[in-house]
RNA sequence: GGGCGAAUAGCUCAGUUGGUUAGAGCACCUGCCUUACACGCAGGGUGUCGGGGGUUCGAGUCCCUCUUCGCCCA
């Protein structure tokens, strides 16, 4: 048999990954097949996760990286566990944001888009997005996305939207869409409503203006009232008092005269007014403010509007005559100014606070929002609310970190209706016909094929110009994706309900809760039973990065410096559940340097590994008989089964299992609902075993029996191949590249085999073994001359003596057991060591064992004495103050008689074996200083 | 203003129902280019568990309180 070429000194992750991704590619690893879901008769049970979809416009950042790599390593993990895994990938029309991006380009050219007109200007964007809308989905294949491409949905593809058609319909059947007049939170910049998870909050200094209202039939006295926004003045209808509040109980019913405007309007009482904040009275400004709106219903009081779409003001709806000529035009904020001038001159103007308060900005363009009265479509959200929260309570759905649940009960408890509408042109239209020449006027048509004609009158019918959120469409995205509303869709029945969902905190309302909202409705099933909530990704100061700040990281450079799996490692390795990964956008040479060395040393690991086991057919662990292991052989394969434990406890189990009386049927149970999907736990361990027990232990114990060849090199070889195969499983959804990469190398792989479709490990189950604990004897031994050497600085490459005299409380076995390890003692410590019954004269450094057993150093002239006698006498010191806080306890009447014998107990054989322990150490002490 | 959470090593974080001498990774310090690996090897823990009080034989862990910070919502 001839041998492989010997692997390169440098592994090549620039030429591996890509060829190796295409490999996976054609033998179709990621494609998932809904002929082999359990759920259709098939033999694998499913595991799905829908990718949250980028923004279409989106070019790959670090926080995509993060998102991904973790949906990459948990759909890789079930994968490899036999599940029928699911990836589906996608991207998000995103209305508003790529809309602006679109208008950004219209507007290089001088254009608006209304000098393009509505057809025009979607079919611009439509060009766009088909130009540049597949990047991002690009770049996740760079970084080893393991997605079923062939499933690739967009929001806006026809298929998508028959999903929304439908959802839409379906909701105002069953009466939770309506049309609602009412102040809603508008963009003046991008002409748009928004929802309230759209208009983020802003802790922003302020002004407090006070302004006098006089008090009209009582000159001199006047009404003040505290406002951060005088230029609504103009529309004010009223003023309103606490009806408890004794300082104006008097006026109640009175009029005041509203300046500049100069026309009187009444004082009313409502509960709205809040004695505690300004001066306890409120103007009322029911079509610019969405409180004064409710007051001024409960009133009904006018509601003029005197700021238009643009945040001019002027008359645009019954405000007959309240703008005057000066300010009529006139932009909100320079108007502010001015009428505060006005009042100023006027003497009305009392005073002037500073004052904190949060201001709403549009989350797309950051301009301030405006409050504006308007129609507008709504999600009646209490009714849909209902079931998700009794998912979550019941353990359907667990959210992770736990933390966030209560945030997300918070929410849907207090939740408000949403308003879908937006007046934008990229999205999807509202399904809503008028006409306009029924007489008496019909009712709006609501229909999921598009309406020529009405239906009552035969005239032509006008369509809804509005389009609906961008989170309509997304939020039915686990449903749309595998072809609902076709309820013959084979993907629909095999994939879902999905299981995971992987996304960032920031859009648990926007997104998350509405799909499980959303997925109740339509199916009457959770659309999964886990939300997995990850951190987001900050540079050195703690500053989330982004676009603006400049201090983002491109994946894309990372893969080039340093390769996909290393940038994978970083991600994954260094995030704590929920916990935000913190890296310098100024130094990637340090930021990425656990997940690059990591790799290198997994590649040398296999170098060295695949170069001395060879090429010849290696047994399998099994045919091996159990008597030719060694206590290394043992130890390691006891180890990895500690590994694979510790990795299978920290990922947690793939679904719930419990039964349960809910439409999902099956929950959490409390011990498994917060325990899993610790990938950083996970990755440790796997880390650990590979490169601290494998490669620091195992492998530097049998170099030289892979050099004779005899059946102790054969059972050294099966070991070694079956513990490197384990470990590279248990690596892999972390790693893909470097481990597919030596997996293929292993003797005896077949052709066409791949790591990423090999099962999972499963640890062998054999209890921990006598000569596997034997081996921790061999450890102690070798652990205690190497803190020799490092306390006495002695060269690692110096050949020392070392003796060991066992103690002989176990009647000989253990010397039995290093006598026949003294090789392997030998080789790991670079000694001569012997087994010795007396400590011989002379200058030594010394060591106590488990059990009494000694290390011994004659080192005279190696060993500084004096430092060594300071340093025995350090931990004779030590151990005294221990054993006296031990004692103390033990003394202590009430915690021998009150704390659980086994306790007590434990407590009381430390003591001993540190009593013991001292002994020794003051005699070395004796002999060796002479004190 | 309401709610939730956090505060443990230089940094990011574990620490299960209270029970040995509080841990991990990274960073750091010391010694080494020891024939797979210096992107490495060997050794080293550097801590008032935010402050104060309480419960208990025993508190990082439970209770109260204060401080600081973060997130969500209004």
């Amino acid at each position: 048999m001839t041998s492989p070429p010997p692997l390169p000194d440098r592994y090549d992750f620039a030429a591996t990954e890509p060829e190796i991704y295409r490999a996976w590619l054609d033998a179709g690893c990621f494609d998932a097949h809904a002929e082999h879901s359990s759920r259709v008769g098939g033999e694998r049970q499913p595991y799905t996760i829908v990718m949250p979809p980028p923004n279409v416009t989106a070019i790959l950042h670090v926080g995509h990286g993060l998102n991904n790599t973790i949906q990459d390593v948990i759909v890789r993990w079930a994968r490899m566990r036999g599940a029928e895994a699911l990836w589906v990938p996608g991207t998000d029309h995103a209305g508003i944001a790529t809309q602006n991006v679109v208008e950004k380009l219209v507007a290089a050219e001088g254009k608006t888009r209304f000098d393009l007109g509505r057809a025009a200007f979607v079919q611009r964007t439509e060009e766009f997005v088909a130009r540049t809308g597949g990047t991002i989905l690009e770049q996740l294949r760079a970084i080893g996305a393991s997605a079923d491409w062939s499933r690739t949905a967009y929001t806006l593809s026809p298929e998508l939207s028959v999903a929304v058609r439908e959802a839409f319909v379906r909701l105002y059947e069953r009466g939770l869409i309506y049309r609602g007049h009412r102040v809603i939170h508008w963009c003046p910049r991008c002409l748009t409503s928004l929802s309230d998870e759209e208009a983020e909050f802003n802790d922003e200094t302020g002004k407090l203006y006070h302004i006098g209202y006089p008090v009209e039939g009582q000159p001199g006295r006047e009404l003040v009232i505290a406002t951060t926004r005088p230029e609504t003045m103009l529309g004010d209808v009223a003023l309103a008092v606490n009806p408890d509040d004794e300082r104006y109980r008097d006026l109640i019913g009175h009029s005041v005269r509203l300046p500049i405007v100069n026309r009187s309007i009444p004082v009313i009482a409502d509960a709205y007014a809040d004695p505690t904040f300004g001066t306890g009275v409120v103007k009322i400004t029911p079509a610019h403010d969405a409180n004064d709106f409710e007051v001024g219903r409960r009133h009904s009081l006018p509601m003029p509007v005197v700021i238009d779409e643009t945040g001019k003001l002027g008359e645009i709806a019954d405000a007959d005559g309240r703008v005057p000529a000066e300010l009529n035009g006139m932009d909100r904020f320079e108007a502010r100014e001015r009428i505060v001038e006005i009042l100023r001159t006027s003497g009305e103007l009392k005073k002037i606070e500073t004052h904190q308060h949060a201001v709403r900005h549009c989350y797309r363009c950051d301009t301030v929002v405006e409050p504006r009265l308007s129609d507008q479509w709504f999600v009646k959200m209490e009714p849909l609310a209902r079931p998700a929260l009794q998912a979550v309570r019941d353990g359907a759905i667990r959210i992770l970190p736990e933390r966030w649940e209560a945030v997300y009960v918070n929410w849907l408890t207090n939740i408000r209706d949403w308003n879908i509408s937006r007046q934008l042109w990229w999205g999807h239209r509202v399904p809503v016909w008028y006409c306009d020449e029924c007489d008496p006027p019909q009712d709006i048509i609501v229909s999921r094929d598009d309406v020529r004609e009405c239906p009552h009158c035969g005239c032509p019918v006008r369509q809804d110009e509005d389009v609906l959120d961008t989170w309509f469409s997304s939020g039915l995205w686990p449903l749309s994706t595998l072809g609902w509303p076709d309820e013959q869709s084979a993907d629909l029945a095999a994939f879902y309900p999905t299981d995971t969902l992987v996304t960032a905190p920031e859009i648990l309302f926007f997104w998350v809760a509405r799909m499980i909202m959303l997925g109740y409705e339509f199916t009457g099933r959770a659309p999964y039973h886990t939300v997995y909530l990850h951190g987001t990704a900050r540079d050195t100061q703690h500053r989330k990065m982004s676009k603006s700040l400049g201090n983002g990281i491109d994946p894309l450079d990372v893969t080039k410096l340093y390769g996909a799996d290393a940038l994978r490692w970083t991600l994954i390795a260094g995030m704590g559940m929920g916990a935000d990964v913190v890296l310098d956008p100024e130094d990637l040479d340090k930021s990425f340097a656990a997940g690059r060395n990591f790799g290198t040393k997994l590649w040398n690991i296999g170098r060295f590994l695949l170069d001395r086991v060879g090429s010849d057919p290696v047994q399998p662990l099994a045919a091996v008989d159990r008597g030719a292991l060694t206590r290394a052989d043992e130890w390691i394969l006891s180890r990895l089964d500690a590994a694979i434990a510790e990795c299978d406890r920290a990922l947690g189990p793939l679904w719930p299992t419990t039964p349960h009386d809910s439409p999902d049927g099956l929950v959490w149970r409390e011990s498994e609902r917060y325990a899993g999907l610790k990938l950083n736990e996970y990755a440790e361990a796997a880390r650990h075993f590979v490169w601290n027990e494998l490669a620091d232990w195992y492998l530097e114990s049998l170099k030289s029996r892979l050099e004779t060849p005899g059946a102790d090199r054969e059972a050294a070889r099966a070991v070694l191949v079956h513990a490197f195969d384990q470990a590279l499983r248990m690596l892999h959804p972390v790693v893909p590249f470097v481990t597919e990469s030596l997996w293929q190398r292993l003797p005896g792989r077949a052709a066409g085999e791949f790591l990423v479709r090999a099962s999972w490990p499963a640890a062998r189950g054999a209890k921990q073994s006598r000569a596997a604990q034997e081996f921790e004897q061999v450890r102690e031994v070798v652990l205690a001359v190497r803190q020799i050497r490092g306390d006495n600085a002695v060269a690692p490459g110096k050949m020392i003596e070392v003796l060991v005299r066992p103690s002989g409380a176990d009647g000989g076995e253990l010397r039995t057991l290093l006598e026949q390890e003294l090789a392997t003692i030998g080789r790991l410590t670079r000694s001569e060591t012997r087994i010795v019954d007396d400590v011989p004269e002379g200058a030594a450094a010394h060591a106590v064992i488990g059990g009494g057993t000694e290390v011994i150093v004659p080192l005279a002239g190696l060993i500084d004495v004096e430092k060594e006698c300071a340093r025995l006498r350090g931990e004779v010191a030590e151990l005294e103050k221990q054993i006296l806080s031990r004692e103390g306890r033990l003394n202590n009447a009430k915690y021998v008689e009150r704390a659980p014998e086994q306790v007590v107990a434990n407590d009381r054989a430390i003591l001993q074996e540190m009593k013991t322990k001292r002994e020794q150490l003051v005699d070395k002490v004796r002999s060796l200083c002479g004190a």
